[in-house]
DNA sequence: GGTAGACCTGGACGC
DNA sequence: GCGTCCAGGTCTACC
């Protein structure tokens, strides 16, 4: 079955499924031109079934490789547009755009978007497991997570879902930390899974809830193993674009471009981008950096 | 509000 | 091959 999700103009595929590294990580799979990539989806029914997204014209379209009924390709359907932020208006981040050098080629590449995991729950999970870690560590702690506790593909058993939280919320903090090799982490991910199981928190609301940045962002950071830099990438995620994820490698970069390469802190990188207001963000995430 | 130490793992490095 | 050191954010205790 087939289905074509318009997106507002301008929209690049490629630009949105390589927006940042989550392609990388299971259950996602992508081809090295970022044409295309596909996930796999564990449904409000319980079925699981492997969606592919490739260009098509004015949006994507969605090739779903299993028999669904009409409720369940609406969710498909709806959960595409989540990830895809399709509806997304960068007009303003535009304007601005044209007048800076490092960032006028943003609009005519169709940049901007950030490819979104189907669930909250799934961008959260992953942003912890991006903290205090090599790239390499976050992938293999991500296809622990998903070979120990995700929903197995009918047809193809050896690929999993990302586990839901209920389903994670079962596990325990010794087969977390030894076997999926979480580390510390593991007690952060359980409570995680186990408070939005039980409806304790709804991380799912932050898709149609449209609170105030400063409010959000103290209920991310609420969040075990959430600090201030997973709370501004997941402020991203959620389309709030007021705070800069500062890791080690943003204060190396911005020093580098406004600091003479000095030693710098959080407050010189969100500085170095206060001028961009509520895209501040956004212009950090795709500024054209020296590659020195 | 700022600082120091602990947390955990993989990779780099020196022997 | 082995041991040591370091990088990577967050939490907690403390000032």
């Amino acid at each position: 079955m087939e289905l074509t999700v318009s997106a507002r103009q301008p929209f690049s595929l490629p630009a949105v499924i390589s927006s940042h590294g989550w392609v990388q990580l299971l259950p996602f799979e992508s081809d090295e031109n970022y044409t295309w990539f596909k996930t796999i989806l564990e449904l409000e029914s319980g079925k699981v079934v492997q969606v592919e997204i490739s260009e098509a014209p004015g949006g994507a379209r969605v090739s779903i490789h299993d028999e669904v009924t009409p409720e369940e390709a609406a969710e498909i359907e709806a959960i595409i547009h989540w990830m895809l932020d399709t509806d997304l208006d960068m007009t303003s981040f535009y304007a601005h755009a044209r007048h800076e050098p490092r960032l006028a080629g943003a609009e005519a590449s169709g940049r901007g978007r950030i490819l979104r995991c189907p669930t909250v729950f799934e961008d959260v999970v992953k942003t912890i497991l991006t903290t205090n870690t090599a790239w390499s560590g976050t992938k293999r702690m991500v296809r622990g997570l998903v070979d120990r506790y995700g929903a197995p593909l009918p047809g193809d058993p050896e690929r999993k879902a990302f586990p839901c939280a209920s389903r994670l919320a079962e596990g325990n903090v010794e087969t977390l930390r030894q076997e999926c090799k979480l580390g510390y982490r593991a007690p952060y991910v359980l409570e995680l899974a186990r408070r939005q199981a039980s409806g304790e928190i709804d991380l799912e609301a932050y898709k149609t809830d449209h609170l105030p940045t400063p409010e959000l962002r103290k209920q991310l950071l609420a969040l075990k193993g959430v600090g201030d830099y997973a709370a501004a990438n997941l402020l991203m995620l959620l389309g709030h674009y007021d705070y800069i994820p500062v890791d080690s490698w943003a204060l190396t970069m911005v020093s580098r471009e406004w600091y003479n390469g000095e030693p710098i802190t959080r407050k010189e990188v969100e500085a170095a981008f206060e001028g961009w207001g509520e895209w501040k963000g956004l212009a950090f995430w795709l500024w054209e950096w020296n590659a020195t």
